[in-house]
DNA sequence: TTTCTTACA
DNA sequence: TGTAAGTA
């Protein structure tokens, strides 16, 4: 297990002694191990304090991250939390930036096919949003979105399926979105008037509930893969791992 | 030396 | 959020 004294977490979070120590008395972060009189941090607490200083970054008050993570807390499952956080705060290498040249995309999604296939492809990529043409280069409006669709293809993953499943999972975020929505328009809201006095509230609450649902909704989708996964290529999986170990690799996952 | 608490700005 | 004093 790997343990941290508070010098080394501060350093490993990107943050300050005296940051912990404040979260800590805020209830953000869990206290930590006590042996004699120096505390023991590990990775949940690492992992935590990534994700408060992700939702600092994104503009979100200490008050908001509190609020969050008791909301959160309150109804929930150990593993899940941890399953959460790590989901939440681990880093992916963006070396793809919200603008990407044609050649950039190109080579992103090894589009080695025949020209009129790419034009296709690209065609259908603007027709979905996840690219923008702007003159001689491409609008990236989500780096990461198009990251996890590149890392699809390179996972063996055709590009025409990646194309086809963000279609469809757009449309079920949309059925979630609107779900929240609704709940909080019938419970939270009712009859309130929209556009007068009561929009200060309407936008808190809106402001409040995109992070909310990203913090519902992950876990979620960890879980249902986990059990698909588990399923369907629990056995195929354990013969590659056998056959890894046999080996005596370490590395070279055979995704 | 480092950690921790408390306090002040 | 940074800094400082006094401890363990």
């Amino acid at each position: 297990m790997v343990e941290y004294r508070i010098d080394e977490l501060a350093q490993s979070a990107g943050t300050t002694v005296r940051n912990i120590r404040s979260y800590q008395d805020r209830g953000l972060l869990p206290p930590p191990r006590l042996r004699g009189r120096v505390g023991l941090y590990d990775d949940a607490h690492l992992a935590r304090l990534r994700l408060i200083g992700q939702m600092l970054e994104r503009g979100y008050t200490l008050a908001n991250i509190s609020d969050l993570v008791a909301a959160w807390e309150a109804g929930r499952d150990v593993g899940a939390v941890l399953g959460l956080e790590q989901v939440l705060t681990d880093p992916w290498t963006d070396e793809i930036p919200g603008w990407a040249t044609y050649e950039e995309l190109v080579a992103a999604f090894g589009l080695d096919t025949a020209p009129d296939e790419i034009e296709e492809r690209l065609r259908r990529a603007v027709e979905l949003g996840l690219v923008e043409p702007d003159g001689d280069r491409f609008r990236v409006p989500s780096p990461r979105l198009l990251h996890v669709g590149a890392e699809l293809v390179a996972g063996g993953v055709p590009l025409e399926a990646v194309l086809e499943i963000a279609d469809e999972i757009r449309r079920d975020c949309e059925v979630i979105a609107n779900r929240f929505v609704d709940l909080v328009d019938t419970h939270v809201l009712k009859d309130a008037d929209l556009l007068g006095a009561d929009a200060g509230r309407v936008s808190e609450v809106i402001r409040r509930m995109r992070p909310l649902v990203q913090m519902v909704v992950n876990p979620f989708v960890a879980r249902g893969m986990e059990q698909r996964v588990r399923a369907e290529l629990g056995d195929k999986l354990e013969v590659l791992m056998a056959e890894e170990r046999a080996d005596g690799r370490v590395g070279d996952p055979a995704v």
